[in-house]
DNA sequence: CGAAAAGTTGATTGTCTTCAAAACTGGTGG
DNA sequence: CCACCAGTTTTGAAGACAATCAACTTTTCG
């Protein structure tokens, strides 16, 4: 998009752009609210340099070193694990403020691949200074802690959605979701654009591309929303998030 | 079992018994390893308090506030997440040395219901004092961050399992990974008791208890197993394991 | 512009679910 | 001790849903 020279396996920061989560619209996805001057003085320090992720290339992959956590500033990336005889599967889509990179800590070594759909941008913030400023910020530990929470219950529910739900129970859970997270990053909530394949989606939700194109068009008919390609218009929310709370064999 | 005058509402410990983790011979699951005399005393001194929990009954349930974390001394627990609309899902089984309750962290708040499969004790580890100890004793600072992260990856895996894996793939990959986890405890490589029902099994792989059963029965047809109820005995863990390396549709 | 990637749609197949009945297990109380 | 009951497990037959296979269209990008 807006990319000069970008050399995606160079990560470092360059653009004379001062680096400052202070002054950073996401500080409130990112970070603790309530921090004092000193406290957010330091986490200025701690995050020092942004890098660039072109589209189709990967922030890191499985098997890499583990040395930081990324916060997404632009862009949307998918994570996936893949299994050792060869099928995969997409484990989140993640958007502006959120973080990724959780899984290498438990072995110092990443054991999925986050890769970038769109030109994307993330903060870098190495772990050992994540550690260290935690110890004397109480408000930033409690805030890693509650951050790895939030994913560990986020994949509660994505168990939830594989282990139950039908086909079109499974997509508008995905579509309701994620307008949600867009409306929350003060996008519209009832347009959107996909910035995933059919195939991701399907990966995602445990269906076959060709299931996952089906559902659409099923959705599209019932006037539940307008698909064309990417871009998606919900229609009606109500008859959307209906579908989720119907039980698959009960008839009242 | 060996229970006498047991409430199972009447958390605290009783017991003259010590409650220290110096002693306790899990102490590699639980915390880090090479704390010195010092930092071990303190960790003895946070976890105070044991707890029973009966068979059938919750360690703590959706909604319920959080305050701490349990360490499993002994028995089996299930967590489960609940919709909506009723419908629930296991999201794991936990065993001696593993950790529950991590998903109360970010809203300070459980967010799934923790069930003991057999009569069970934890120790109950106050997260607010995890958090002042972690701030002084670094080791364990990184060691909860990776207890968090292996959550993370392990969740990972059952994504991968729901959303790719057939119903012979699933069991195999269930029971491959009980047996390792059994082992690491000094059971067992070839024979284990199942604490949980078909129904149980089934919520937790994503299938029906019926699919469990004649899963079962094939298994044991084709010689991989004995079963006799929740009575396991893998005759041949080779081909266990290569149903798990095939794909669905490869012939070869 | 042309090739490759992505998406749609139809027909058929396969796997798992559903519904149903029967057998087994473990605990309770007569 | 045995009968009984609820909960669990097994097994069969039929049906439903998504996967597979295949053809075709549309879009994207070098």
């Amino acid at each position: 998009m807006n990319e000069t020279n970008d050399e995606s396996f160079a990560p470092l920061n360059r653009e004379g752009a001062k680096v400052a989560c202070s002054n950073c619209n996401l500080r409130e996805l990112c970070f603790p609210i309530g921090l004092n001057d000193d406290e957010m003085a330091r986490i200025d320090q701690m995050v020092t340099t942004r890098r660039k992720v072109r589209r189709k290339t990967a922030l890191f992959r499985n098997g890499e070193q583990f040395h930081a956590l990324y916060a997404i500033r632009t862009g949307v990336f998918k994570t996936c694990v893949t299994a050792e005889d060869g099928r995969d599967q997409v484990t989140g889509f993640q958007m502006a403020g959120e973080i990724v990179g959780l899984d290498g800590i438990v072995n110092d070594q990443h054991t999925c691949d986050a890769v970038a759909l769109e030109d994307s941008e993330v903060c870098v913030l190495p772990f050992d200074r994540i550690g260290e400023l935690s110890r004397e910020v109480g408000a930033l530990q409690h805030h890693l802690h509650r951050i790895m929470s939030r994913e560990i219950v986020r994949e509660h529910g994505v168990m939830l959605l594989l282990g139950t739900m039908r086909a079109e129970e499974r997509l508008a859970a995905f579509l309701l979701n994620l307008v949600q997270r867009l409306q929350a990053r003060g996008f519209s909530r009832s347009e959107l654009v996909l910035r995933m394949t059919r195939q991701e989606i399907g990966s995602y939700l445990g269906l076959k591309l060709e299931t996952v194109s089906r559902t659409f068009s099923r959705f599209a008919e019932d006037g539940l929303i307008e698909v064309q390609q990417r871009h998606v218009r919900i229609r009606d929310v109500e008859r959307l998030r209906a579908l989720l709370s119907q039980q698959p064999g009960s008839t009242f």
